[in-house]
DNA sequence: GCAAAATGTTCTCCTTTTGTTCTCATCGAG
DNA sequence: CTCGATGAGAACAAAAGGAGAACATTTTGC
């Protein structure tokens, strides 16, 4: 959040906003927050707009808008605009108008890897890839683990548990071979929850 | 830890940080801990930064950023532990131990697409996923960009300029033939900045 | 529909607050 | 005594925050 006083616009504008079903002047901000100059309210707003807290519709009486109320307040919302595949423009898929990262992204235990090698490839896990992690020990059959062998080598496949107790970890490469292993010997470090990867 | 006193600052600036959201003041800092001068807290906190406890935004209020898992809680920003590989536990990866997610999704001018179809799998595109879209208009040769072909046509290629002006569209799939455009027909729409996946 | 009022936007000028860098003083341990 | 840690406080640059005028556009009142 840009400054404390910005924050106390955001708040109000956001509890008005909740309240009233629509945004509040920009006079309305100012005499709430004893500020005389509708100009520095419109500084503190382009301010939260630059930080994707909220969103101006330009020169629009109360066009403030509230960027994802589901996420109170956080940043971390992008549109989501529709599917894009072969055949008509972006289509926006109605009900599904924003897509809240954060929720996905913060983090009760998870932290992040990033991926050297191609042995989940195949899986569109490629070399460099930033993968999430959750800490946990368990997981279940088909997840995507990071594993650690023997205490000392750690790596990312799949799991598979064999009716023996024993754990299979594939890797999604046909150029490498399934690995199995007595339980004893491998230990869940976190289970992949998501993945992302930027192109700059 | 530096010293003791240091310790202290650490301390509250953790506290006050994961249950604000944001940073305290040096004055705050001060008044907490009985001291007068900002100036001493300062140096305690260069201090903290000099062993990578912190970081700190120059001449910003509430500049004081936590790093590694201390700052794990906070939206946007989740620790980035290490490689992950063939080979030997997770490495921690010295001085970037960080990753601010929001710096990168949280923008003025992106959205997200949801990919339908296979047509970029081998760049580990995947039916599904989702793309970050910068809204431009023009492209570089090999970015991956959403075009729309006679107005009517969306989709998602990567990019190539011919000498005669004309454009290439090529799918990373094997089964699909790359597309050659006369360059009135195509127009950008956007440029691929990154992409996510949730496993669940 | 039209004019007046209200609203949003941009600007410049100003004060206060904050972070930063100093120097100097104190105190305790080795 | 010397050194390091700590504190006080002054001085300064930058950021944060505000006031108000001027203007364009939108909204409102009739």
């Amino acid at each position: 959040m840009p400054t404390d006083r910005s924050r106390e616009v955001y708040d109000f504008v956001r509890a008005y906003t909740l309240r009233h079903g629509y945004a509040p002047k920009l006079r309305e901000i100012a005499v709430h927050l004893g500020i005389r100059s509708r100009g520095v309210v419109h500084r503190h707003l382009r301010a939260l707009e630059d930080e994707g807290w909220l969103r101006i519709e330009p020169e629009r009486a109360r066009g403030v808008r509230l960027r994802g109320h589901a996420a109170a307040g956080r940043p971390g919302q992008l549109p989501l605009l529709g599917r894009i595949a072969a055949g008509r423009p972006i289509e926006a898929i109605p009900g599904e108008d924003e897509i809240d990262l954060s929720e996905f992204f913060v983090n009760h235990n998870r932290f992040v890897l990033r991926v050297a090698g191609n042995s989940m490839i195949e899986d569109g896990i490629l070399d460099g890839d930033m993968v999430v992690i959750e800490k946990r020990e368990m997981a279940e059959n088909g997840e995507i683990v990071v594993a650690l062998i023997d205490g000392i080598e750690a790596t990312l496949k799949r799991l598979q548990r064999n009716r023996d107790g024993s754990l299979t970890l594939r890797p999604a490469n046909s150029n490498m071979p399934p690995l199995r292993y007595a339980a004893a010997r491998v230990r869940i470090q976190g289970v992949v929850v998501g993945q992302f990867r930027s192109y700059r």
